[in-house]
DNA sequence: CGTTTACTTGAGGTTAGTCAAAGAGCGTGG
DNA sequence: CCACGCTCTTTGACTAACCTCAAGTAAACG
C-alpha cells in the first residue's frame, strides 16, 4: 500500500530531532506498522480501561489526551499532532488510564504491541530513541503540572501556545508565525482547568496586548519574546535543539 | 562491597509488582552499581542543567522533584521513596530540565549511563521493565496535572496521601495505616500549588473530618474509603496490582 | 531560657468560578 | 435569499476559593 510507505515520516522526522536514524532503523519502523485507519472527529482512537494489543500512531489531524474527573469535566493534559506516537506506553502500561480523543478528522498508523516489543529484542538503538519520546511525553506532563500548579490563566494559555508552536515547527506544520489550533475556547478551557467565562477572557488579555491573533482555528504568534515572556516557557524540555536557535533569534 | 550486594533491592521489588523478573536480571541490575553516596538533607542530588553520565537511585530516604518558577516559587512535581529511579531519564534525556532535592539525609545508587546502555544492547526484558518505570513516572506526572488542575486543596492532599501509602506499602514502608511523610507544611504547599496558609487550613479539614492523623511526620490514615472518595483516587495509574486489591477491601 | 522554625489564626484582597443572557457565525431548509 | 437553529463566543453580576499580609502560638534545640 502506498500510503504506509511513507506513512512514519513525520514521527522519523521528530525523532531525528532527538538523535540520527539509519535508513535501516527507518525501515524497520515503517515495516512496524501494520494498517492505517481514520478517525473521525470526536471519536475516542484510546480508550480508558482498555487493554490494547497496538500503540497509535498520528499521521495527521489533532487528538488530546484526558482524563473525567469525578464530577463529569474532562481535563486535558496533552495535546497530540502529526508525528506523535500517542499511546506509545500502552505497549508497556495497560489499562490505559486515560482516553485520547481525535479533535479533527485524524488519520493514524497501527503499530502492533508483538512489533515493538521485536524492535526492543533486535533494535536496541532505536529502542532507546522510543523510549526517549516517551521519556519528552513524560517531561511534557511535568511542565503542565508547573504551569497548571504556579501560572496563572493567561500564563498558561501563552505557555500552550509556545509549547504547540515549536511541536508543530518541528513537524514543518506551521506557516511563519501562523499554526492551526483546532479547539474551541471550551476544549481550550479543560486544557487549562479553567472555565470557558475565564478561558475566554484570558484569550482577550494576550489579544488586547497584541501577543497573538487567533482566528478562527488559525493562530499567529504577534510577539514571540513577550510571548515567552508571559509564559515564563523555557524550550529545553522538548529537547528541539535544532528549533531553539531559531526561536531565540526570532522577533 | 557488601552493601552493594543488596542496594538494588527496592527497586527490585518495586520492579517486580510490574513484571517476574529473572535471577539473572536482577544480578544485572546490582552490578549496573558502581557506587554508593550519602546525600544531606536539603541537598540537591540532580542538578537542573546538568548533564550527569549516571542515574541515582534512591537507596533510602525521601527526596522531591521540582521546577523554579520565574518569581522564585519552587513547584515540586513528585515525591520520592526508596526504590525510585529518580532520573533513569536522564539516560536519555539530557540535560536535566528539573532538579532533585533530599527531603531527608538519603542514600543512593549511582548508575552510570554506559551500563544502562550495555542493558539495553543485551537485556531487552529487562530494558521494557525499566522502560515501563520510566512511563508509570509519566503517568504520575499525569495525575499530577490532572490533580493541580481540577480538585481543591483537600482533595489534592488527599490524593498525594493515597498516592505515597500505595507507593510506600509496595516497598514494605508502611506499618499498617501509618507512614512517615517528612514534609513541613512549607514543603507541602509545594507539592500542592497552595499557600503556606491555605495548606494549613486544608491539612486542618482533612483532620477535623477525622481523616487522617498527622503528628510530627508520621501520618495515620482513619478512614481510607473516604480519603479515597475525596482524592477522587483510582490507583489504577500506578500499576501496583497486588496492593490494588488490599487497598479496596480495607476499611 | 532564649532563639529559631514550624504551625495556626484573622482580615481583607485577587483570581477564577457560576449563573444567566446576549451576540456572532454557520449550515440547512423553506 | 432569508429564517431558523445550532454552536461558539462574549459580557455582566455575583460568589467561592485561594492569596497576601500580619501577628500570634507551639514545639524544637542549643
Amino acid at each position: 500500500m502506498a500510503s504506509i510507505t511513507s506513512a512514519t515520516q513525520p514521527l522519523a522526522a521528530k525523532l531525528r530531532e532527538y538523535e540520527a536514524l539509519s535508513r535501516e532503523e527507518e525501515q524497520v519502523l515503517e515495516s512496524a506498522v501494520s494498517a492505517i485507519r481514520d478517525i473521525d472527529i470526536n471519536q475516542d482512537m484510546v480508550v480508558e480501561g482498555e487493554s490494547p494489543d497496538h500503540s497509535t500512531l498520528l499521521l495527521s489531524g489533532y487528538a488530546a489526551r484526558y482524563n473525567m474527573t469525578a464530577d463529569g469535566r474532562r481535563q486535558i493534559t496533552a495535546v497530540h499532532i502529526s508525528g506523535d506516537f500517542v499511546d506509545l506506553h500502552s505497549f508497556l502500561m495497560r489499562p490505559m488510564d486515560h482516553s485520547i480523543v481525535a479533535l479533527t478528522p485524524c488519520r493514524i498508523a497501527v503499530v502492533p504491541h508483538t512489533a515493538l516489543t521485536r524492535i526492543t529484542e533486535t533494535q536496541p538503538h532505536l529502542t532507546r530513541i522510543l523510549w526517549l519520546s516517551t521519556v519528552i511525553d513524560g517531561g511534557i506532563h511535568r511542565k503542565w503540572a508547573v504551569a497548571l500548579g504556579s501560572l496563572q490563566g493567561h500564563q498558561q494559555l501563552a505557555h500552550l501556545i509556545c509549547e504547540l508552536y515549536l511541536r508543530l515547527k518541528q513537524v514543518d506544520l506551521t506557516d511563519g508565525w501562523t499554526f492551526q489550533l483546532p479547539l474551541t475556547q471550551t476544549l481550550l478551557s479543560e486544557a487549562l482547568a479553567l472555565s470557558t467565562v475565564h478561558t475566554n477572557r484570558v484569550v482577550q488579555v494576550l489579544r488586547k496586548e497584541n501577543v497573538i491573533r487567533w482566528e478562527r482555528d488559525q493562530i499567529t504568534i504577534l510577539d514571540w519574546d513577550r510571548l515567552v515572556e508571559i509564559a515564563e516557557f523555557d524550550p529545553i524540555y522538548l529537547r528541539a535543539p535544532r528549533l531553539l536557535q531559531e526561536g531565540q533569534s526570532a522577533a
